[in-house]
DNA sequence: TCCAATTTGTTACTGTATAACATAACAAAA
DNA sequence: TTTTGTTATGTTATACAGTAACAAATTGGA
């Protein structure tokens, strides 16, 4: 079971370009052994996305393919996200209509988001007892869950500490 | 502590003509203690809503305000349901880009959303369990929670048995 | 080498949300 | 009752988010 480790990162000073280069590494791997193609443009946004860890707007996402010269219609930036959420590379935030990488892809399942509002980075942590909860609540109701969305706002430790 | 009866009742049929006009009895009431007004628009927003136990996006809202003769305007939806949210009669749907009547005003403290794909009904649970452990979560990483956001979706009772 | 599938490029469009500013209605003090 | 500050409405224009559809290019096998 996934630690807090990745999510204290992302609030704190770190190796940023390590952490990149790894995690392009990562989702090469990962790529590789579910048989799709991380293609250049999927690579660029992903690569994109771990620059940052906070989340990025499609358009936001497009500006910064034009700046290297990418062609970039919208449908470009949804395709490679499209793709990076479905190999699990990325994350939807519904409540902001942005997207982040994932910071830990070979172990991510059902995440809860931890955004901070004034430096507006995103922790992910995994909590079970939530999912637990819910669970039960949808049983006694009878409803079968198919999928679940869990985000919470607010200050994190080094704004807090500011 | 609220209980499961009005999730319950989301998903099955009802007297909905006197659901609706219970609520809206208790939204005057509820801004008349709050010292806010209860406008026309407002209100009609409102009935709009609980008319459905499903959410409706902003422009839907707008073209049903012009087919009862109002002007409709984007900003008049979305300030009506600005009003709505925080008097807490209503509620947005994130994933959905959409809003809901509270069915319970009185008794509404971090509900968790269970959206049904099927029929689109939306019921809210209290899940204090949930809370809880993401709570614990954030204090671990001493972040600071001012809002959180649970949503749910999958298939209601009522459509399974179908 | 050719085929089929996947990926890219592009146009055009739909849907969601807000900024900005003028006007109107309201509530309380002068 | 006027004036004044506040709150709410009306409207235009525009920014931001997401998708449909189809042509062209690329890729990885038969």
């Amino acid at each position: 079971m996934r630690d807090d480790k990745d999510a204290k990162r992302a609030f704190a000073p770190h190796d940023h370009g390590a952490c990149v280069a790894q995690s392009v590494a990562m989702a090469e791997e990962i790529c590789l052994s579910s048989n799709v193609r991380l293609t250049d443009t999927r690579r660029k946004v992903l690569e994109l996305l771990l620059e940052e860890h906070r989340p990025l707007g499609a358009y936001a996402i497009l500006e910064k393919l034009r700046a290297q010269g990418q062609s970039a219609q919208p449908p470009v930036a949804y395709r490679a996200l499209d793709f990076l959420i479905a190999q699990g590379l990325a994350h939807r935030i519904e409540s902001l209509n942005a997207y982040v990488a994932c910071i830990n892809p070979t172990d991510c399942a059902l995440p809860t988001f931890l955004i901070c509002t004034r430096c507006e980075r995103v922790a992910e942590t995994e909590e079970k007892a939530a999912d637990a909860a819910i669970s039960r609540a949808a049983d006694r109701l009878g409803f079968v869950i198919e999928q679940q969305l869990r985000e919470a706002s607010g200050t994190c430790p080094s704004c807090t500490a500011r």
